[in-house]
RNA sequence: GGCGGGGUAGCUCAGGUGGUCAGAGCACACGGCUCAUAAUCGUGGUGUCGCGGGUUCAAGUCCCGCCCCCGCUACCA
């Protein structure tokens, strides 16, 4: 068994998130974590919202708060609605912790020290106001190619030429209208050519290895053939201090937060072990050669875990063409595969708040079940390629597959059991279509687990869902509820045994999808106790003193077995009710008439 | 413009390294069953695999050209 890490992408706290992000990163990470641990291996699940950065400071300005209370007013309902979820962080915690704080120092300190990073004079455009630099994103203008108006600093929309700042007629700042000015100012620079060479033999082992999804490792390879160096700092005042004597009271120079976001693996990993009670302990994760180590997120942050997160590694560990030396943490592991997943759309739509385009978490488990999310999520994510999120289909995975599929089996199982015994019954012996259901079911778990090994989720679920199909078509094939005569009734036991049984199996193979709904089937059919654990949120104090903030955490030792676990008899069987709620048609129509209004407000 | 992904049955999509690869689910039709949230089980698919060339004994599956859709394009998380 092996130590496992599980790397989940750090949310931005410039607003709560929606069905699109936890489809990226969320439920897949969960998913895989909690098989991982179903099948014997440490995991260790981290990650936390992410809130230094531009975008937080520009909503804070916009709302009159400093950005410390937006990202706590955003951190606390984004923690809410991950545990809504259920996925099972070991610690889900924030950027602007003084762990991270200490630990980000520790590995800009060593980096530096090492060589790689280098000090450069730039030219940046300034807010004349404010003095804040303004990312090119945020300066618009006239193209000086096409004319179109409406250019940004960094490329026109209109003609798609790449452009300059400084190359714009009229530019202006998107945030408040008034004229940049642009100013020259230091910056310091990961040396990302230095590591060039030590990056590309990881991606050839990585590429190697088979196992990474092929447009993630293309693009990676493809994009280190462009390699410069990249600029770790800004002209911001929020985010986390530059540690070098003249930077590190300089209160208009920060880190950049990517540089800060993608440390936060390290730093939660850290932050874990300070709170478990030995110390040392994220180092079976980090140091350990044999420890592997997955990253979950969205297509659009592959390049800052394929390029930037495994340079700074490499740089932390004196591995790039200027040599140099650990920092105090040791050599530290690079990722062992990448995951990323592509993007949701909605109703053919891209994802956008501004337009009104979107369905946030919190407001879909306001009106679904966390399980048919995680279900839909799963079965028809966006895995490879893009996916459409409809209402239309949402409605009919639910109806069609969640309640018809698996949720009528339990229940016509459970009905069966209750009328006619009370208790799972005692079995007679097995006849060969007994011996054929069981062996499938039994089956479904090597073929269901290799496909979730290999980030396969869709093919996984569908799996188990064919398995759950052929348990449906055992009840029908068997008919118990034809056996009415005392002189059936040991047949009737048995069958009744081997459907329990089947239905049992089924849901422990389900049970990393729905989570939830497993804890209810498994008492629905006499169990005991939770097979699925639970995420939960603790308040906590700053472990050095800083203001105390929520954390996702839980215990998650001593899971469930990935295999088949044998039915007592005896246990008692209630009435059931149904485990999962179907969805009225007129769903889709009431969903579709909210998008129009968010839409047509905004 | 550059890079990447995609165009396969009415709909949603599977189809690593070329030869049962022409498939699954949904929808639809008919039949069975009645334990179950009218759920379930069985039977039924004559699709130019975007278009045009090429390689090959053999190509959704490889090569070239073209058309269309989507995403990314990094000091934006």
């Amino acid at each position: 068994m092996s130590y496992v890490l599980s790397a989940v992408a750090w949310p931005y706290a410039n607003g709560p998130r929606h069905i699109g992000h936890v489809a990226g990163f969320g439920v897949p990470s969960d998913v895989f974590s909690r098989y991982m641990r179903m099948v014997g291996h440490d995991v260790l699940m981290v990650s936390g919202t992410d809130e230094h950065g531009t975008p937080i400071l520009v909503a804070a300005d916009a709302t009159g708060v400093t950005p410390r209370e937006l990202a706590d007013t955003n951190n606390r309902l984004i923690v809410e609605d991950l545990v809504a979820l259920g996925l099972t962080y070991d610690l889900f915690t924030r950027t602007t912790t003084r762990n991270h704080y200490a630990v980000v120092q520790e590995m800009f300190e060593t980096v530096y020290r090492n060589g790689y990073m280098i000090e450069q004079t730039t030219e940046g455009a300034v807010s004349p106001t404010t003095g804040r630099t303004l990312p090119d994103r945020y300066i618009e203008g006239t193209c000086p190619i096409c004319g179109y108006a409406s250019a940004r600093g960094d490329q026109c929309d209109n003609c798609g030429n790449q452009l300059d700042a400084t190359d714009l007629i009229e530019p202006h700042s998107r945030i408040n209208g008034e004229v940049p000015v642009f100013v020259e100012t230091q910056h310091f620079f990961l040396d990302l050519p230095a590591l060039a060479d030590a990056l590309g033999e990881w991606l050839d082992g990585r590429a190697a290895s088979g196992t990474w999804r092929p447009n993630v490792i293309r693009f990676s390879q493809n994009i280190l053939s462009e390699i410069k160096p990249r600029a770790m700092t800004r002209d911001i005042d929020w985010g986390i201090p530059v540690p070098l004597d003249g930077w590190r009271d300089n209160p208009t120079k920060r880190l950049y937060v990517w540089f800060d976001a993608v440390i936060g693996y390290l730093s939660a990993s850290i932050e874990w072990a300070r709170r478990s009670g030995d110390p040392d302990a994220w180092r079976h994760w980090w140091n350990n050669p044999d420890a592997l180590s997955y990253y979950f997120m969205g297509k659009d942050n592959i390049t800052f875990h394929s390029q930037i997160w495994p340079a700074e590694l490499l740089a932390y560990d004196g591995r790039g063409v200027r040599g140099g030396e650990p920092g105090i943490y040791g050599e530290l592991q690079l990722p062992t595969e990448v995951v990323s997943s592509e993007f949701l759309t909605m109703e053919s739509q891209k994802f956008s708040s501004s337009r009104g385009v979107v369905i946030y978490v919190r407001d879909m488990l306001e009106r679904y079940q966390p399980d048919a999310l995680r279900y839909f999520i799963c079965a028809a994510g966006p895995e490879n390629s893009d996916s459409d999120f409809t209402w239309a289909e949402f409605v009919r995975r639910t109806n069609g597959e969640l309640v018809a599929g698996w949720g009528n089996l339990v229940n016509r199982a459970a009905t069966m059991i209750h009328r006619s015994f009370g208790e799972i019954p005692k079995p007679g012996e097995l006849e060969p279509a007994d011996l054929a259901l069981l062996a499938q079911v039994s089956e479904g778990f090597g073929t269901v687990g290799s496909l979730i090994a290999g980030h396969r989720q869709r093919s996984a679920i569908a799996e188990a869902m064919r398995v759950v199909g052929e348990v449906n078509k055992y009840v029908t094939d068997q008919a118990p509820y034809k056996l009415k005569d005392d002189s059936e009734r040991d047949r009737l036991a048995t069958i009744l045994h081997v459907v329990a049984q089947a239905v049992s199996d089924c849901n422990i193979m389900l049970s990393p999808f729905l989570p939830h709904s497993a804890n209810v089937v498994h008492a629905a059919l006499g169990g005991t106790g939770e097979i699925a654990p639970m995420p939960r949120i603790a308040d906590v104090h700053d472990l050095d003193g800083g203001p105390g903030y929520p954390v996702i955490t839980g215990d998650y030792t001593d899971p469930t077995p990935w295999e088949g676990r044998p039915v007592v008899p005896g246990a008692m069987v209630g009435k059931p009710s149904p485990i999962f709620v179907k969805l009225d048609p007129s769903v889709v129509d009431d969903e579709l008439a909210r998008l129009r209004l968010a839409s047509s407000e905004s």
